[in-house]
DNA sequence: GCCGACCCTGGCA
DNA sequence: TGCCAGGGTCGG
């Protein structure tokens, strides 16, 4: 086990509201309710917000048996892999700022969501992931991931409150005959197909580079038109992925909520509309964009939590 | 461009 | 018990 303090105030980083806000499935909390258990790529966390000292504790618990053997990781290395992870590089307090500046809405709604940030996810894990998001809800996706990363996933460790803890399956094993099938079994429903099939894809087209990394140095209209052409990716999974793990800033996944927000707040001639169609879609995108500036997808993110069930008092 | 179908589950009447 | 919504997508 190692050990360490990563600098971060309520203000610039909120565990409970980024870990619980829909853009990771994998993080629980402990029985304490103080500290946030999770799995980041081959690492295994504990993290506790100190807000008064304005720091995150964290913890790596499966120091010795990670896959990264190469060299030993050191606390520098681990501190690095946490910033990483949570896009720490930017201050989000300064667009809050300026955000409420441009923005009545989001100025009302700010003061109770402050520190709700965008991570910088796995790419695979966070496609996967919001494949199985369409058509359902945070717990029951959080339940599926689970059961994907214990089928398919390398074996991590073993935790006293939560049992065998496994990693996200490489796409890889993601790519024989049963999958399909078997997540079938597993209560995935009419997904299995999207992630057997969409797995075979990125596999297929990832046979000299990463593909899905390697859309991180493409334009934002690239990356998006790329991503649709799997199966079971439309334009709002689309755009979570390019948000959450592409750096693409400017991404508006459009959903149920951000349509609520925006017909009853920002665009109410949309409200005639019988279903979200393309046009739409853009529409609302567009209008983000063009009020919150160039990371309007973290804007909405904020904007997106409020907005959820269990945020709401 | 507009439906309806799609797996499954928890909440609510 | 029945109905509906939940971070949608696909095919006709």
């Amino acid at each position: 086990m190692v050990s360490g303090v990563l600098k971060a105030s309520l203000n610039e980083l909120n565990l409970s509201l980024t870990l619980l806000s829909g853009q990771a499935f994998r993080w629980r909390k402990r029985n304490d309710k103080q500290v946030w258990f999770g799995v980041i790529d081959s690492f295994v966390f504990d993290l506790r917000q100190n807000a008064e000292l304005q720091t995150i504790e964290w913890t790596l618990l499966n120091h010795a048996s990670n896959g990264n053997k190469r060299r030993k990781l050191n606390e520098e290395d681990i501190n690095d892999i946490l910033i990483d992870y949570f896009n720490l590089n930017y201050s989000l307090s300064d667009l809050y700022n300026e955000w409420s500046k441009v923005d009545e809405n989001f100025a009302k709604i700010a003061p109770n969501f402050l520190g709700v940030r965008v991570l910088r996810q796995n790419p695979h894990e966070n496609l996967l992931s919001f494949i199985c998001s369409s058509n359902n809800n945070i717990q029951r996706i959080s339940k599926m991931i689970e059961s994907l990363c214990t089928k398919y996933g390398t074996f991590l460790m073993t935790d006293d409150e939560f049992g065998d803890i496994h990693a996200f399956p490489e796409i890889k094993a993601l790519c024989n005959a049963d999958v399909e099938a078997d997540l079938r079994k597993l209560g995935f429903g009419y997904r299995s197909k999207f992630i057997a099939k969409s797995a075979k894809m990125v596999e297929e087209k990832s046979k000299t580079t990463e593909w899905l990394l390697s859309l991180r140095e493409k334009k934002y209209d690239d990356a998006h038109f790329e991503l649709m052409q799997l199966s079971g990716v439309g334009a709002k999974v689309a755009d979570c992925v390019c948000l959450m793990s592409l750096d693409k800033s400017e991404a508006i996944p459009v959903d149920t909520h951000v349509w609520q927000i925006a017909t009853k707040m920002y665009l109410p001639h949309l409200k005639k509309n019988k279903s979200l169609t393309d046009k739409a879609y853009k529409e609302v995108a567009d209008f983000f964009r063009h009020r919150f500036g160039d990371k309007a997808g973290w804007a909405h993110s904020v904007l997106f939590c409020s907005d959820l069930r269990q945020f709401k008092k």
